[in-house]
This record gives C-alpha cells, sequence and structure tokens, in this order.
RNA sequence: GGGGGUGUAGCUCAAUUGGUUAGAGCGCUGCCCUGUCACGGCAGAGGUUACGGGUUCGAGUCCCGCCACUCCCGCCA
C-alpha cells in the first residue's frame, strides 16, 4: 500500500482521515497493553499507537518486536491525542495514527550504533559513521545537510541563469599540467605510458570557453587534487566555477555578492549587506598577518618598528637594521597562559624561523617577562599606550621580516583567540558571517630554493595595468588582478581577472617564470593559440563548494556535507577504495606495479 | 614526510601510585507493565583493554614497535 502522507505532514485538520505512512521505526515505547512507535522519514516523524484493545494479538506482538530501523508501513484513522498527553517536541505532537494495520518492508538488525538519540549519535567514532554512512546520513542533521546543500546548489543554478549565464561541462580526462596540485593519473589502454589526468579544477576549459564566445559561463565543476587531506579538504571536492567575458573586477564582486545574498537568504532566511568590504592583501597581513582575516574578533598587529628602531634591545632593534619590523598583539585576559600554551606559540614562531618567542604577561600590576628589563621607559609607555594594556593581558612579539613577523603573530593570534573562546573569556555570536574581499595581491612570488620567480595565483592572471612597466624592473612589486572572497576566516573562493594578450601571457611564462618555449608550447600552446584568433578580455572565480555548505551548516569538517567523503588518508571506509585490480586490467593498461601489494 | 590527540562491552565513557573477579549508562535477550514520547521495573548475556613484543611477583596503566582514525605543519599554481 502506498504511503498517503509522509511523516512531518498530519496534523488536527486530518482528524478522522484515514491514512497509511511509511518510514523507518524511530522509537519502540512498548508499555506492555499499549505500544507506541515513532514512525519517521526524510521529513520528521509521527507517533503511531498499537492498542490491543482493538488488535489481533499477534499483531501487536510483532510490532513489539522490532528493532530500530526496521522499515514498515502502518494505515489507520488520524487522531487527536488524549488531553495531556500531546508532544510539543514536534509538529505532528498533537496527532497521533491508530494502527488498524501494518506491513513490516524490511527487518532491521541490531544496529552498530544509535541514530535516534542524537546526545550520542553526535559523538560516535566518525570511522564508523563513514563505514555505515547510510545509517549516518539518515540522523535529521546529517539530512539536513544534504538537504541545504541540494537547496543552495539549486539557488545557485537558478540565479546564474537569471543573470544570463550557460552551464558547461568541462572533461574530467584532461591532461596533466604539471604546475601546482599534484594529479591523479588515468592510464590510457589504447596507447601504453600515455595518461590522462583528472583535472585540478576547469581552469583551461573555462579561459577557452571564453575564446569560444560562450560569454558568461558557469558550472558546479568536480575537482581532484592527489594532496593531503585536512578537514576543510578532500581529494574530490566541487566549486562554483564562474567565468565572464568583458568585465572587470568589480563585475565579479557585484555578481558574487549578489549570489551569496541569495545564498544565505535561502539558506538561513538571513540578509546579507552588500556590498562587502574590501582589504589589501598587504593590510590583511599588516592587521590580521594572514591573508584570509577572521574579524568577527580584534587583537589586532601593532606596529612598533619605529618605537624600537634605536632600541638598546638588539633582538629588535638589530632586527630593524636588517629591513625587519617589530610588531605585537595584546591577547586580552591571556596572562593566565600556561607554560605549555607559550611554548605551543613558541613552536608556531620557530616555524616560521625565528629565534624565539618574546612575551609579557601582565600580572598583579606587573610585566612578567624575560624581556622587560631592557625596554626604556618611552618604549614601554608607547606599548601601554599602543596596545591598551592592562591587568591580565598577555603580549606577544614578533621581530622579523615583514612578512614573517605578520604572519607569525597572525597564528598566534589565531591560537589565543581559539583560547581565550575555550576560557568563555571570547565569544562570536553564531550567526555572525564577515564577508571580505582580500585584493591586491602581488602577482609573484620568489622562490629561494629554486632562485626564481612563481605565480602566487595562477599565471594566466593579469597583472594590474599600471603595473605592466614593472614586470620586467621589479617583478615584486607588481600587484596581480587577483580576488579572494573570505568569510570568517575562511577562504571561500579566489579568481581573477586572466591575461587576453598572447604577448603579455608570453612573457609571463618565459620571461619572468622562465618556462623554456618549447615547454610553454607543449602544455599551453592550444591557450596561445586561442588567444591569437579573437580572445575576449575576461575574468572569473570559483568558489568551493564544499567549504560554503559546511558554513551554512556551521560544522568544522566538510566531510559532513559531503554524502561519501574519504578519510585522511583518502580511503573510503564504506566501500574500501581503492582497492586493488586484477593482474588482467592491469595488463590491458600495461602497467606493471613494482611495490609489494599492501597486506591487510 | 614531521608533530599532537584518540583507541577498554554493539555505542558513549569510567577504572587512584602498576595491585582483588576491568565497571556504569544506553543498546541487546527474557519476564512484568494500557498514555508513553530519553517510558518505567526486575533479571541476564556480553571483554584477546586495536595489534605485536618487553619490563615486573603482578600491566588497561610503564617501555619499544606497529595499525587505524583524527587535528595541525609541510603540501594544496
Amino acid at each position: 500500500m502506498k504511503r498517503t502522507h509522509h511523516c512531518n505532514e498530519l496534523r488536527p485538520a486530518h482528524i478522522g482521515q484515514t491514512v497509511t505512512l511509511a518510514g523507518w521505526v524511530h522509537s519502540r515505547r512498548d508499555l506492555g497493553g499499549l505500544l507506541f512507535i515513532d514512525l519517521r522519514d526524510r521529513e520528521g516523524r509521527t507517533q503511531t499507537v498499537f492498542d490491543p484493545s482493538s488488535l489481533p494479538k499477534e499483531l501487536v506482538d510483532a510490532a513489539s518486536k522490532l528493532h530500530s530501523e526496521s522499515v514498515i508501513t502502518v494505515t489507520g484513522p488520524v487522531r487527536q491525542r488524549p488531553n495531556g498527553t500531546e508532544n510539543a517536541k514536534i509538529p505532528t505532537g498533537p496527532i497521533e495514527v491508530m494502527v488498524e494495520s501494518f506491513t513490516v518492508l524490511n527487518y532491521a538488525d541490531v544496529l552498530p550504533f544509535p541514530v535516534d538519540d542524537p546526545e550520542i549519535a553526535n559523538k560516535v567514532n566518525e570511522e564508523l559513521r563513514l563505514q555505515y554512512r547510510y545509517l549516518d546520513l539518515r540522523r535529521p542533521e546529517m539530512t539536513r545537510n544534504l538537504r541545504v546543500r541540494s537547496k543552495v546548489a539549486t539557488a545557485t543554478r537558478v540565479f546564474m541563469e537569471e543573470q544570463g549565464f550557460l552551464e558547461v561541462e568541462t572533461p574530467t580526462l584532461f591532461k596533466s599540467t604539471p604546475e601546482g596540485a599534484r594529479e591523479f593519473l588515468v592510464p590510457n589502454r589504447r596507447e601504453p605510458g600515455t595518461f590522462y589526468a583528472l583535472p585540478q579544477s576547469p581552469q583551461q576549459f573555462k579561459q577557452i570557453l571564453m575564446c569560444a564566445g560562450v560569454e558568461r559561463y558557469f558550472q558546479l565543476a568536480r575537482c581532484y587534487r592527489d594532496e593531503d587531506l585536512r578537514a576543510d579538504r578532500q581529494p574530490e571536492f566541487t566549486q562554483v566555477d564562474i567565468e565572464m567575458s568583458f568585465i572587470d573586477r568589480e563585475d565579479i564582486y557585484a555578481l558574487i555578492e549578489g549570489l551569496l545574498k541569495r545564498v544565505w537568504n535561502i539558506a538561513l532566511n538571513i540578509d546579507i549587506p552588500t556590498p562587502f568590504k574590501r582589504i589589501s592583501f598587504e593590510e590583511a597581513l599588516n592587521r590580521y598577518g594572514i591573508d584570509k582575516p577572521d574579524t568577527r574578533f580584534g587583537m589586532e598587529l601593532v606596529d612598533f618598528t619605529e618605537d624600537f628602531r634605536a632600541s638598546t634591545f638588539k633582538v629588535f632593534s638589530g632586527t630593524i637594521a636588517n629591513g625587519g619590523v617589530v610588531k605585537a598583539i595584546n591577547a586580552k585576559g591571556l596572562a593566565c597562559a600556561t607554560q605549555g600554551q607559550i611554548e605551543t606559540m613558541t613552536e608556531y614562531a620557530k616555524s616560521f624561523g625565528a629565534k624565539g618567542l618574546a612575551f609579557i604577561k601582565v600580572e598583579k600590576g606587573e610585566w612578567k617577562s624575560p624581556i622587560v628589563k631592557f625596554f626604556s621607559d618611552a618604549e614601554k609607555a608607547a606599548l601601554t599606550q599602543k596596545l591598551a594594556i592592562e591587568e591580565g593581558d598577555l603580549i606577544l612579539f614578533a621581530a622579523d621580516q615583514w612578512l614573517n613577523a605578520c604572519e607569525i603573530l597572525g597564528k598566534i593570534r589565531l591560537y589565543c583567540a581559539d583560547l581565550l573562546k575555550a576560557q568563555g573569556k571570547l565569544t562570536i555570536a553564531p550567526g555572525q558571517f564577515n564577508f571580505l574581499w582580500v585584493i591586491e595581491f602581488p602577482l609573484l612570488g620568489f622562490d629561494r630554493e629554486q632562485n626564481r620567480w612563481y605565480s602566487s595565483h595562477h599565471p594566466f592572471t593579469a597583472p594590474v595595468a599600471d603595473d605592466i612597466p614593472l614586470l620586467k624592473q621589479d617583478p615584486k612589486k607588481v600587484r596581480g588582478q587577483h580576488y579572494d572572497i573570505v568569510v570568517n576566516g575562511v577562504e571561500l573562493g579566489g579568481g581573477s581577472i586572466r591575461i587576453h594578450q598572447p604577448d603579455v601571457q608570453k612573457t609571463i611564462f618565459e620571461e619572468i617564470l622562465k618556462i623554456p618555449p618549447d615547454e610553454t608550447q607543449l602544455r599551453f600552446g592550444y591557450m596561445l593559440e586561442a588567444f591569437r584568433y579573437g580572445a575576449p578580455p575576461h575574468g572569473g572565480i570559483a568558489l568551493g563548494f564544499d567549504r560554503l555548505i559546511a558554513i551554512l551548516c556551521n560544522t568544522p569538517s566538510i566531510r559532513d556535507v559531503i554524502a561519501f567523503p574519504k578519510t585522511a588518508k583518502g580511503v573510503c571506509m564504506m566501500t574500501d577504495s581503492p582497492a586493488g585490480v586484477s593482474a588482467r586490467q592491469l595488463r590491458d593498461l600495461h602497467i606493471e606495479v613494482k611495490a609489494a601489494p599492501k597486506k591487510d
């Protein structure tokens, strides 16, 4: 018998109707005579009542033996619950279904972990949840995440369609482009020794689509990167990939602000204010020590380079004399930091090549610090004033070259914020979303080990027009037309205006990045060629769709918003992939495996 | 590749300085229970303390190794 309603549909208005529900046995309360079964489906749950005074004993006995998560249908009239027995916690609480007949569609064995109790289910070992993902996904929290993801995907498509974009699919069997992330390779059976590569992103195809006159392209694109994983990184993930012709940066900002406004509205019913704030890379580093600042709290970096230029404390003045800077943050109320916590922060500093971490604990009106004896009164006054030092504060210093000093304190700032949150001294409202465009990134970075320049974004990023003359004279100063969209310290996406003149592109490849011309030809020849036959100026952006959904669902791990994610070692616990293949498959692919197979 | 954390009953967790027969709640099995919704009551079953070594009169606990999961660094144009 087909169901007539879902399990979150019946209300007092249905009283008297005979209905059929189908779903999973969520919980069972056997009172000896009377038996209650909460029936659950995707939409919610409804209480059903088995009353022995009106039902055959065998039927009630059979129902009382059902394990949780068995699949049944029940049929019977909807009725108002007796006075005082309504359940205010669920929308179907005023009513119940008096069972007249029921059918077991599938008996469930005893479960490996409970799915009905959110308190326990939330704490279940993730390994187990991933192994029995179909059970995990039945939990209302996970169902909600899938639903948010689906709604946002649809909202994105509708919005992009409204804005005149075409959704175009691009190949996932691509070719290897050695720069960038490590790639997954797919052996080609037809020609021994040749391989496809799975794309890290559809970057080159979307630029070619601009040359094809598509003008406005988007795609919910699956991308693949064979790098080590994190809570916010999976080997395969989804990007909202976008590219537009005849535009400048402002068009991208406006488009994405519109898209995110729509998405937040649909997913959370929140109206986020636009336009978003913008901050340059340099300012982000200066104030927050990171290129994706979390601006929901202060604790900003303060510069003391001028105050310590002539200091007798040689660690500071010496660094400044070598072209470095001195910066500090005030972790308000963290003078209670333990030796271990100071140690952790010192390790952060050392991982950036610093020799140590200078600090001051302000306790009982005293500055407790190994270095404060070297400070003059004027230096102390400058610290007190610029950092607004008070009792209970912890001051942390970095003295190093500008970028390093900023990044050290940026790390420490986030670590201190976590400590303060744990101590209840810093609270961040859950519904707060600080969106930010980070702009004016340097186009190029310098790799000391390899003694060459590299693209800080990718080699197709256009320089800021005014800076093009600097390309050959002072590459470090060239700003790229690159932008990142950041929310609450999470990099949601990034993109750039692209180079569309083949001569500029050639200069970047050959004179700046020093890629030999024959190699340029081999790897990017088809792109340079496409740019010779009428390439419109264009630019684009890609948003990390999984991260976007994780933020909307307020979860720290993108695994919670992916139906079947992989573990940190890239294993699918449910299907046990990756796995070995037969000798015959290897032979067909002309592949010989030299490593010994892993034993179980 | 490196560093941190975790691993004890089906699940979530205890177990004092190394010391009796490794406990509890939930779940499971049986019995009782007609208005529960975390139903309740009684009884019971359930353990290679991830795995392999070692120290010790004695190891869940200490040491060495190893595996899995997880967080971070490197890496992710």
